[in-house]
DNA sequence: ATGTAC
């Protein structure tokens, strides 16, 4: 595979094969996975053969090795022009995103009562591998509303607060999601898992505005210095995971019919116009629904937290986020406008000033782009920019370096417990092998990540969040 | 990411 410098942020890999279009990875030399230990780079190329691919098969500085699609990939196909979804675009954990709540805070006053804060989340954020949820559905029925009206359903029912959905994507919820696309074992999973973290990458991390890089776009957004904010990094749980796997088998059966033929099975695909295509984009679609209600419950069981412990540290959004979603967006392409289906994994839209789509009291700036990084480092806070490159797309994370497995074998969990404390950041409620798993050295340098999005025009750098506790499954 | 495997 030929790897072209073209800046010294972004990358080319020259169309060989049946690659219909070139990889473009914006990146730092630094920053592109070992070709060793790191199959992305060719993930990217064969991203490239997929029927109805325009421009390019894209990839964010945090790139790295997943399914099918590299993890922080960008690929959009050309509907009229028998353009494919691959639910490998997506990934199994369906909207999975990110959401920031600011309190009416400053950190030095939060410090005496941390100790207290922390424990109130730590009983009040259900969390691990199938464990409870905040809400329990009464019925099916009730499922269906979730996964037809996502957070704004939430907020309905009592659990939200005015102006929420506002600073939401897509307002809280998606369009088009049909709760009937969706299985009976994926519904079966979802019943019990709405306001539930999960593990993993998952966590909910209190913070405090670090550093200040846009002065104008930080005050629009509420960021100054000291504040304490809230983030929320969690999906869709088992109900996005069997939707996923549901419809990888039934693309993997209907792909000759469609004369597809792809060179990697994880990048089962159906033409967007098709009976398999539009019957995953609604599961997705109701999937990424309840990804949105799991942190519209989990927004207001950190406010309840805050409510009993501080009292008067009421949290606003400031916005929320998806970085795993496949939508139906109209982009210029060339001298045309066309209609894409725009696959973001690991992945976030970055909207630009001005955008119809953004709250009116954002929209003059840019969108809030959310990018958590690793246990124990802090976030970032980027705004979109005009005319970004790979239809409105930044990176969502500092993008993994290390396999679980190798991460495990570096640190034990003792060790970073005792680390992050002598940080002075508060740690609840991790598993030894969560926490080992998710040690920053398994990560890329966040702060490299960021810059390398900037540089390459991506997105602009608003503010830094340093972490002060961390609440993980 | 995930009741960590068909």
């Amino acid at each position: 595979m030929e790897l072209v410098e073209e800046t010294p942020y972004r990358w080319r890999i020259e169309p060989e094969g049946a690659m219909r279009v070139p990889g473009v990875v914006f990146a730092t030399r630094e920053l592109l996975p070992d070709p060793a230990a790191d199959q992305a780079l060719g993930q990217v190329a064969a991203v490239a053969t997929l029927p109805g691919i325009v421009e390019a098969s894209y990839a964010m500085p945090d790139m790295h090795w997943g399914y099918g699609f590299p993890i922080g990939g960008v690929a959009a196909t050309d509907v009229e022009d028998g353009g494919v979804v691959s639910p490998g675009g997506v990934g199994f954990d369906i909207s999975c995103g990110v959401r920031l709540l600011l309190a009416d805070l400053h950190v030095d006053r939060l410090r005496p009562r941390l100790a207290a804060l922390m424990d109130a989340l730590d009983v009040s954020v259900p969390r691990g591998m199938s464990k409870g949820a905040v809400w329990r559905l009464g019925s099916e029925a009730e499922l269906e509303e979730v996964l037809a009206g996502g957070a704004r359903y939430a907020v309905e029912r009592g659990h939200g607060e005015p102006g929420d959905l506002e600073h939401c994507e897509d307002r809280g919820a998606v369009a088009d999601a049909d709760p009937a696309a969706i299985g009976s074992r994926a519904r079966e999973r979802g019943l019990r898992q709405v306001g539930s973290l999960g593990s993993g990458n998952h966590f909910l991390e209190v913070e405090a505005v670090a550093e200040v890089y846009d002065e104008e776009i930080a005050r629009a957004y509420g960021l100054w210095p000291g504040r304490v904010c809230v983030l929320i990094h969690t999906g869709s749980r088992g109900l996005g995971h069997q939707v996923c796997t549901d419809s990888v088998h039934t693309m993997q059966a209907a792909m000759t019919r469609y004369g597809i033929s792809v060179p990697d099975r994880q990048l089962a695909c159906a033409p967007v116009d098709s009976h398999e295509g539009r019957t995953y984009l609604a599961a997705m679609a109701a999937a990424a629904n309840y990804g949105r209600a799991n942190r519209q419950l989990l927004g207001q069981a950190a406010r309840h937290a805050f409510d009993r412990v501080i009292g008067d540290g009421g949290l606003s959004l400031l916005y929320d986020v998806s970085h795993n979603l496949a939508k139906l967006e109209t982009h210029q392409v060339g001298d045309r406008a066309r209609r894409l289906c725009v696959h973001r994994k690991g992945a976030t839209l970055a909207l630009p000033p001005g955008h119809p789509d953004l709250p009116p009291d954002l929209r003059a700036f840019g969108q809030p782009v959310l990018v958590p990084g690793s246990m124990g480092v802090g976030s970032y806070v980027l705004a979109g920019v005009p005319g970004a490159p790979a239809f409105a797309s930044a990176c969502h994370g500092a993008g993994r370096r290390l396999s679980r497995h190798q991460a495990v074998k570096t640190i034990t969990a003792a060790r970073l417990r005792a680390d992050l404390e002598h940080e002075g950041i508060a740690v609840r409620g991790a598993s030894a092998r969560g926490l080992t798993e998710e040690t920053p050295g398994a990560y890329k340098d966040l702060d490299a990540v960021v810059a390398a999005c900037a540089r390459a025009g991506l997105a602009r750098t608003v503010a830094k969040l340093t972490p002060i506790g961390v609440v993980k499954g």
